[in-house]
DNA sequence: CTTGCCCACTCGTCTATACGAGTATGCACG
DNA sequence: CGTGCATACTCGTATAGACGAGTGGGCAAG
């Protein structure tokens, strides 16, 4: 037998309104959320709860938790029940991250920012191979064939928040520590400058969408939590495009801040 | 009575596999989605038809269902049927859209950039309000307590797309033009430097999340569309932050750009 | 020909039931 | 004391049926 609930905490249906039943539900579950009477991590009460509490049959309160879930309020753990959904520690990714002065150091800019804020970063699914570019980043690099493509996911406490793919032409990169699974110190910025190619600006494109179910798994995402889609291009001075860097992010992990000149 | 399918649509369910049946089912149809044997606007089959065709239960088809739309990837209408969700045009936000040589024009930049690609912008939903300050914008513009608030809704060909609120302090903005519901040629970006606010730089920090109810509202947003939020804060050449805008868009219907100098 | 109604088809909402599977707890047994 | 099992509670999946409401086409009446 369910426990009924504490009075007071949720309210009752109104029979009259034209409003769907699991929606007056959700819109009530919503409310006590934001209105912190169940805090981040907090379960709330069970599916068959709320049957006795509203009096309906199940699947109508299952729809609710569904409404909610899509929202990424709530998340439902098998066996134990429906939990708000925590606002994980978010990134800042600010716009002078690529600046020359942050690739002095030997560790990657990933590493370097995780320690500060105290996280432990991890990067893995290490991949680098040669491989046919896509029409879109064929477009991007100036009509190239082939290109080295470097796949890397990162993961902050254990949580994976982004992965990432540049893909540089095979004239640049063939044959030098580009192409090796680890770039050296600076990474592969630092090598492109060495190799004579003096970085002069980025080109960064946002996007923001729901992810397809191989970005869910890749980043264990929750229902109801967007990707955000950035790719980067990278120009030398000559203007010529010498990287494109196609990234997707968990988008409640991530803040981005850019700074724009008034000119 | 429903006709059957066109045989090669769609496949047969996969009986011993432990992926749940409303799964693989929704996988059936993104896959054929994805490989354009549904076109964008298309009419997927029917809720009966697909029941027909895999024998199950038609809550197990609509459960598919709910799986493609909370991807964004189609929608349903009530009484004719549910559709591949076109993509509908994209807006590009340059680094540079604040320049000032773009303000020289009379026209608000959203207007200007409409009409260049040949749609029908509009801006309603005026409010103009002096009011108390949230404290995340009076943090925003130093320990303001209360504001000038300007918000606003721009819709393109008839599609809401965006809604911003513009914030700024009551000691330069009362009793100017930017109080006033038509700020004049160049919007109130150009009025704050005629009033001796020689705007600096700017500062973007961008988010994106699920909206809320309200948000799905206002934007007339489908189900799996996420929104990306903005909030821009402007300084000027004293490094006294003058505004604070705070937009949310439909995600779908905008690409960011910026531009970095590599430094 | 036009109007208005009926009907078929569509998705939306809700009920009731059943079984499966993951989790946690307590108790009995070794 | 610890191990392992039984059990109760949780959400996950699926079935079957009912009624409501929006849409559009056809047909009959005017």
């Amino acid at each position: 037998m369910s426990p009924s609930l504490p009075s007071g905490l949720l309210g009752d249906l109104d029979p009259t309104s034209d409003r769907a039943v699991f929606r007056q539900i959700a819109d009530q579950l919503r409310e006590a959320i934001d209105r912190g009477r169940f805090r981040e991590g907090e379960k709330l009460p069970s599916e068959a709860e709320l049957v006795d509490h509203y009096g309906v049959s199940r699947m109508t309160v299952r729809n609710s938790f569904s409404v909610l879930q899509g929202e990424g309020l709530v998340h439902a753990e098998h066996g134990k029940g429906v939990f708000v959904r925590p606002r994980p520690p978010v990134r800042r990714l600010a716009s002078d991250r690529f600046a020359r002065r942050h690739r002095e150091q030997g560790k990657s800019a990933f590493i370097v920012e995780a320690d500060a804020v105290g996280s432990h970063p991890q990067v893995d699914s290490l991949e680098v191979k040669e491989e046919k570019a896509s029409q879109d980043v064929s477009a991007r690099l100036g009509s190239v064939r082939r290109v080295l493509a470097r796949r890397r996911r990162y993961l902050l406490d254990g949580r994976p928040v982004e992965f990432a793919t540049s893909y540089l032409p095979l004239d640049i990169a063939r044959g030098t520590q580009i192409a090796e699974p680890n770039p050296g110190p600076g990474g592969i910025y630092a090598r492109l400058e060495e190799l004579g190619h003096r970085l002069d600006h980025f080109e960064e494109e946002i996007r923001a969408r729901m992810p397809s179910p191989a970005e869910v798994k890749t980043l264990h995402l929750a229902a109801g939590v967007p990707v955000i889609h950035l790719i980067r291009t990278a120009f030398d001075t000559e203007g010529r495009p010498v990287e494109v860097c196609d990234t997707v992010m968990a988008a409640d992990a991530y803040v981005l801040s850019y700074q724009l000149p008034a000119t």
